[in-house]
DNA sequence: ATCAATTGCGTTATGCTATAACGTGTGCAA
DNA sequence: TTGCACACGTTATAGCATAACGCAATTGAT
């Protein structure tokens, strides 16, 4: 799904999560647009709906949290299965693809005729930089 | 982690677990355990908690749900990455190992010196029998 | 035997995550 | 004009998870 023009809640909520420094959580991202005016949970989470099906924004299903796409530009959904390293020191993420691993995975599925509508890859553990 | 003799409640989720059809949330198995007189969602989750270090029992990330082990006997952290398949029609769960996508995950961690704890891959869609 | 540390358990309260349900307004096409 | 789709705002509720307290049983030194 390619993005259309945002919308000014849609735009808000893009523009936290950008400008983060890790993921967030939605109401973490809900008290970081209270001055503009958000006042309600489903506020953030109707933006972040959109935000996800445009591809601009993966949800971390093992932290219930947000992280902006790291491949603007590119449509993520196009080069495969995105996977996710987070660390769990600094909460730093690092998205990836692995066109190997998406082969074996679809492999495996095609061969249970299983048929897949969405993949999560996520490794928790600590990055180069927090392994001190 | 191997697993010692289990406590009254850890069986009891256990149990619950295994004999379940699919995953079960943990509020669902202490629903089930009223009779036996669970009262409160910290015993179920402070069985869970140990069942999960002895491996017994998995954790599907993406629906908040819990999981008997699929291969009883062996340990399943000793096969490496364990994977799941989740039927979002009927819920039921399939659990597998590849080796392969293992490596390419393991080697994509070490090239990045990330230092994995722990790996969640789950692939939600429809099971055989339900794609009718 | 005694003491300290560990572990499991029960209870109450609280916090975090997500959605239901209702109503409003706006833009657009039939 | 009328109907529809969509975004939005608000209130309420549902669902998931842990904090903090106290107690009892177990274990393992000393
Ligand atoms: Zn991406
Ligand atoms: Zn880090
Ligand atoms: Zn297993
Ligand atoms: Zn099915």
């Amino acid at each position: 799904m390619n993005a259309p023009q945002l919308t000014r809640n849609q735009a808000l909520v893009f523009d936290v999560l950008e400008k983060a420094e890790g993921p967030l959580s939605a109401y973490t991202i809900l008290d970081k647009l209270r001055d503009q005016g958000f006042r309600a949970p489903l506020q953030v989470y109707r933006a972040l709906e959109k935000l996800l099906e445009y591809g601009v924004v993966h949800r971390l299903e093992s932290i219930n949290s947000f992280v902006a796409c790291a491949h603007p530009g590119e449509d993520c959904h196009s080069h495969g299965i995105v996977a996710f390293a987070i660390c769990e020191s600094c909460g730093q993420v690092i998205e990836f693809h692995d066109h190997e691993v998406d082969h074996r995975l679809m492999s495996w599925v095609r061969s249970q005729k299983f048929k897949p509508a969405k993949t999560t890859i996520e490794i928790r553990g600590t990055c180069e930089a927090c392994a001190a």
